[in-house]
DNA sequence: AGCAAAACCGGAAACGTTTCCGGTATCGAT
DNA sequence: ATCGATACCGGAAACGTTTCCGGTTTTGCT
C-alpha cells in the first residue's frame, strides 16, 4: 500500500479501484487517521481569512460578524475571528496572524484606515479590506474598504430631527481623535442643519461609542442643558446608554427629548422606548467585504452603501414647553 | 547565507554573530520576506484552539467570547471563533475545523453534550471541553467541561421571586429536546418551589432562547393568563423579550408582573426597567476554560460554577390587585 | 605559541503530504 | 496472439522550514 494511493482516496481521486479505496478508508477508520493540516498546506496552500474587529463586544460589530460567517460557511471560506481592545492597536493583530497563518486576505471591521495604519499593512502580501469605514483616501493597490456613506447617513438622522421640529441638539459620540467615521458624519450633520431654513444649535458631546461612558456622559451632560430637545446619537449603544440616563434624570423619551441612534442593532427594537435609528446594511456589508477579499483583485475597489432611516418610538416631535429639572 | 542561519535568524536563535543577524535582517526587511507557516508548522507543530459558539448573535456567548479572547492573549494561545446557527451541528463545525487546522484543544460554548454529539467527537485527538453545560455524566477521558450550577442558579432566582410573595409563575424558555442545561433548571426550580411553605403554580411556556421568539410566545401567553404574577426567563434574552411584550400588552413591570432572567448579559443593565438576573460569573467561566483546555489532562475533570442573584428593577413584590386585560 | 573552549555557520535529513511520471496489469478489438 | 488503450498503482521529487551534527573560525587562557 502506498502513501500515494492513500493521498488519492483521501482527496478522492479517480484513480483507484473500488476495493482498494474501500480498504484503504477501513484502514484509516480504524486507526483514527488524520491528515496533517501543515503538510497538507505545505503543497496546496489553502490559506485562511483572518477578521478583526475593532472594540470588543461592540454589538453592530458582533452583528456584523455573525454575518460575515454565516456568509462565510455558504461559500466555505474559511473566516478567523479575532477582536482587540479598541484602545489596542489592530494593525499589531492583524501582523500577529499574518504570521502563524497563512492568509489569502483581510478583514479590518471597525478599524481605522489612517495614514501610519495603512504603511504597518503595506507590507501584506494579499489583499486587505477595511469594513465600515471607507479608505478611498489611500490609493494602495492591496487595500480596499466597503464602507458607509457616512455623510448622509448623518444628514438623514438630522433632517428627520428637524423635520420634527427640534432645533437645539446634542450630538454624542464625537471625539477629540481624528475618527473618519465621526469626521464625515460631522460633516453630514452640518450640512444637513445649513440646509435647514431655520437657525439650529449643535452641542456637542464627546465620548466613547458604549453604553457605558454614554450613560456617564448624558448624567453629567442634560443637568446643565435644560434647553436641549433631541440628541443624535453616533451609535446605538450611545443611544441606549442616554436613554437610560435620561429616564434616571425623570426624562421622557421622546415626550422631552427625542434619541436618535445610528447601526440599527437587534436591541434596539426591544428596548423601551424602541430606539429610532439609521441601519446600516449589515447583509450588504458582509456580503461585498466578502467577496471584495475574495476576488484577489488587481487594484483596489472602494464602494460607499447607503443606511436606512427606520423610525420607531425614540424620536417624536419637539416639546413645547420647557422643563424643570 | 545559509537557509540555517536564516532561520536562526528568524527564531531569535543566539548562535548567530550581530553582524549576520543584521545582514539578514535586512535582507528580509526589503525583500518583505515572510516564513511559511505551513513549512514552520510541519516540523514544531503549532496548533490552534478552535472555539465554537452554538448560536449566533446569543449574546451571553458573545460575552464569553470577548472574555475568552482577552483572556487568550493574555497567554497567547492561538484561539480560532467560529459560530453556528443553534439548528446546526456544531459537532460537524468541529470536524470540519479539526480537518483544516492542527488543534491542541476545543471549546465548545453552549453545545449539548449529548451522547450522539460525544460520539461524534470521540475520534478527534485532543482535549474537548464543554462550556456552560456540564458533560460530566459521560466518562469519556478528553472530553472535559466547565459549567454552570443550574440547578442552584434557579432555584436561588425562584426563591427571590417566593420572597417577594409571588406563588403563580410563568417559567419562559423550557423546550421539548433534551436540553441539560433547561432540565437543571427545572429541577432547581421544582426544588425551589417544593421547599417553599405555601403552594407555587408554574406554568411551563416553550420558547427559544431569543428576543423575537420569546416576545411573541409572550404576547400570545399572558392575556390568556391574568393570574401569573412572575416570570422566571431561562435567559435575559428571553426576559428582555418578555418586557417588551409586557410593555405593548400595557404591564407594568415591576408593578404588575417581575420578570427575573438568567446570564447577566450589559444589555440588562441599561434597559427600562433594569433587569433582576442571575448572573454567570463569564470571566471565571473563560478563565478555567481556557485552562482546561491548555493543560493537556491526562484525564476529564468537570467543574460547576455558581451563578449569583443581582437584583435591579425588573422584580418587586407582588401586586395585591387583579388587573383586567 | 599552543591549546581548549566557545562562538559561529553550513550540510543534510526530516516533517507528511501532493503531484508528476512512469510502470504494470487488464481489457477489448483485430 | 498481438497490439493499443485504459485503469490502477508506486517511486520519487518537491513544498519551506527546523534541527541535529559536524566543521571552521575566533577567543581566552597559560
Amino acid at each position: 500500500m502506498s502513501i500515494t494511493t492513500v493521498s488519492r482516496v483521501i482527496n478522492g481521486r479517480p484513480d483507484v479501484s473500488p476495493v482498494t479505496r474501500e480498504r484503504v478508508e477501513k484502514v484509516i477508520a480504524d486507526f483514527h487517521f488524520v491528515s496533517n493540516p501543515f503538510a497538507r498546506g505545505l503543497k496546496s496552500a489553502e490559506a485562511v481569512v483572518p477578521v478583526i474587529l475593532r472594540g470588543h463586544g461592540n454589538p453592530f460589530l458582533n452583528l456584523l460578524a455573525e454575518h460575515l460567517l454565516s456568509q462565510a460557511r455558504k461559500q466555505d471560506c474559511p473566516l478567523l475571528m479575532d477582536s482587540v481592545d479598541e484602545a489596542e492597536d489592530e494593525t499589531a493583530a492583524a501582523l500577529r496572524l499574518s504570521q502563524i497563518h497563512a492568509c489569502q486576505g483581510m478583514l479590518l471591521a471597525g478599524a481605522i484606515p489612517d495614514r501610519e495604519r495603512i504603511a504597518a499593512l503595506k507590507e501584506l502580501s494579499f489583499p486587505v479590506v477595511f469594513v465600515t469605514v471607507s479608505a478611498a483616501g489611500n490609493p494602495d493597490p492591496h487595500i480596499s474598504s466597503v464602507a458607509m456613506d457616512d455623510v448622509s447617513m448623518a444628514s438623514e438622522g438630522i433632517r428627520h430631527l428637524l423635520s420634527l421640529g427640534h432645533r437645539r441638539l446634542a450630538v454624542f459620540g464625537t471625539s477629540t481623535s481624528s475618527c473618519d467615521t465621526v469626521a464625515m458624519r460631522m460633516k453630514g450633520i452640518q450640512q444637513a442643519a445649513e440646509a435647514s431654513q431655520s437657525p439650529v444649535y449643535l452641542t456637542l458631546v464627546p465620548t466613547r461609542f458604549s453604553r457605558h461612558e454614554a450613560y456617564a456622559a448624558a448624567r453629567a451632560f442634560f443637568p446643565l442643558h435644560p434647553d436641549i430637545t433631541a440628541v443624535f446619537c453616533m451609535s446605538d449603544s450611545i443611544a441606549i446608554g442616554v436613554i437610560r440616563a435620561l429616564h434616571d434624570l425623570g426624562l421622557q423619551v421622546p415626550g422631552d427629548i427625542s434619541v436618535l441612534g445610528i447601526d440599527g442593532i437587534p436591541d434596539g427594537a426591544y428596548s423601551i422606548p424602541s430606539l429610532t435609528t439609521i441601519v446600516q446594511p449589515v447583509e450588504a456589508l458582509a456580503e461585498e467585504a466578502l467577496a471584495m477579499v475574495l476576488k484577489t483583485q488587481d487594484r483596489a475597489q472602494h464602494i460607499l452603501l447607503r443606511g436606512r432611516l427606520e423610525i420607531r418610538e425614540s424620536t417624536g416631535p419637539v416639546r413645547t414647553h420647557t422643563v424643570a429639572l
